[in-house]
DNA sequence: CCTGATCTTCCACATCGTGGAAAACTTCTA
DNA sequence: TAGAAGTTTTCCACGATGTGGAAGATCAGG
């Protein structure tokens, strides 16, 4: 095997899905062997295989094979990601451009926050988690405003699956104050991290809603706690809700219902 | 080996490219195994042979595997395969014309309306969703032309699976507007966003039928609502409706029976 | 520093992918 | 229309390649 640590027939399959695409109205089984190098009958195979998991798509009329619904399906799903991704950074910019201050866009994923984009702060010394950061879910502003749009047996079951998982003196610790916390960011509509993960460092978060009514994300803003005071919360937690609203709408989405 | 000749190494690897994009934000290593019931080895295998091809790509920083570019090249050829867009372009360009508005060609799935080709207007200042652009079914012009050539209770299947997704005051929010909405769209022969998806957006659209009967998509006219209003629906929807029938009688279409 | 979880690499082995041959089918030509 | 040529599909012996458990590496948390 030439190439290292790959899959022969799975990159044989793959070469007829890139040949099968070159071809606008279609390919016969002996052009798409010529092209690809393989015999008919290996070639046969493969695409019977694909056609079975609707990633090719054969016509007995005119004995012409074609690329597959499933293999549109499964390629939107890059533009979904993409444009998410894409859509959101003019938001961010904008939202660190207003604060100042690092702007942060994350996911959920098992029990944790993950910061899938960020635009750094202008200023000297900033808050910084890179691009790739987790934190726990109740640790987290971006976890807390995306947990706050759950049902309150949800948040249960997490925090039952999960635990919490305090990192500082002012992390939450029971279930009363999770639930207590949860109160207050659905009534601000905005979430706050108020040195609950790292020491020194404050966080406000809203929720962004995927077309789909998803709570797919939410941004935030993270700074020093010198540079973000706790009267400052309610002005800073305004913006970025706005701002998270805004790319909502962008993006087509909406809350459900 | 169950599914009789199908190579089994090839429908493992098709198995995560669908896992892969059924995650919006992107997956794990361990994630995927789980889900497909591979040992995490052979997850990894096959992924980076997906990923080699283009098919997958990893994030490192998120240690998340998500779909790649070239599954998404490859699946547009879907769409490609009917000669579809190949077909429409001399048609949207004529509407372009015709119009001096932006002429777009989408088609469905999974509950959306994806552009999938576009013919820009030359104005200066004009309406641009971007093509690969996704908009809710019931809030978008092309999807009510196509949708509106169903049955009814496909109509309310489709509701009822993907909800009411308004994005604006306009849009629709009950399925009473939504069967309202659809008896004008038929009655008229196109269909009408007003205002439903982006505010200052008008759209007017109409129906494509592929050889076999099936409404395979839909083109229309995207413009400001200030250059397009109300009054001047009729007359658009007139030159909308008649050139997405020559596009229908030029691909050797019609509609059912 | 230790532990546990996750990811990556390795390799012996037997499973499964293979491709040539044969059979079946379709199209073309005289 | 019959035969030839081309295309597609099926079959199966065999050895190439895919495999998954184990080991190693890495990372995160206590």
């Amino acid at each position: 095997m030439e190439k290292l640590g790959t899959v022969q027939s799975v990159d044989r399959a793959l070469s007829l899905l890139e040949a099968l695409a070159s071809h606008t109205g279609g390919a016969r089984l002996t052009a798409l062997a010529r092209e690809t190098g393989l015999p008919p009958s290996t070639t046969h195979r493969l695409l019977t295989t694909l056609e079975q998991r609707g990633f090719a798509q054969f016509d007995p009329a005119a004995t012409r094979w074609h690329i597959g619904r499933k293999a549109f399906a499964v390629g939107v799903a890059f533009t979904r990601w993409q444009s998410f991704i894409a859509a959101a950074l003019p938001f961010l910019r904008r939202l660190r451009d207003l604060s100042r201050e690092t702007a942060n866009l994350g996911v959920l994923e098992d029990g944790e926050v993950i910061t899938v984009a960020q635009v750094e702060s202008r200023e000297i010394i900033r808050a910084i988690a890179p691009p790739g950061g987790r934190a726990p879910v109740m640790n987290s502003g971006m976890g807390k405003a995306i947990v706050a749009t759950w049902p309150d047996h949800a948040i249960d079951a997490l925090v039952a699956r999960h635990g919490l998982r305090p990192a500082t003196r002012h992390s939450l610790t029971s279930l009363e104050a999770v639930h207590a916390e949860i109160g207050l960011t659905r009534a601000r509509g905005y979430a706050v991290d108020d040195e609950e993960f790292t020491p020194g460092m404050r966080c406000v978060a809203a929720v962004v809603w995927s077309p789909t009514g998803d709570p797919v994300g939410a941004i935030s803003i993270s700074a020093l706690a010198a540079r973000l005071p706790v009267e400052g919360l309610p002005a800073m937690g305004a913006s970025v809700r706005e701002v998270a609203d805004e790319l909502t709408r962008a993006m087509g989405g909406a809350p459900p219902g």
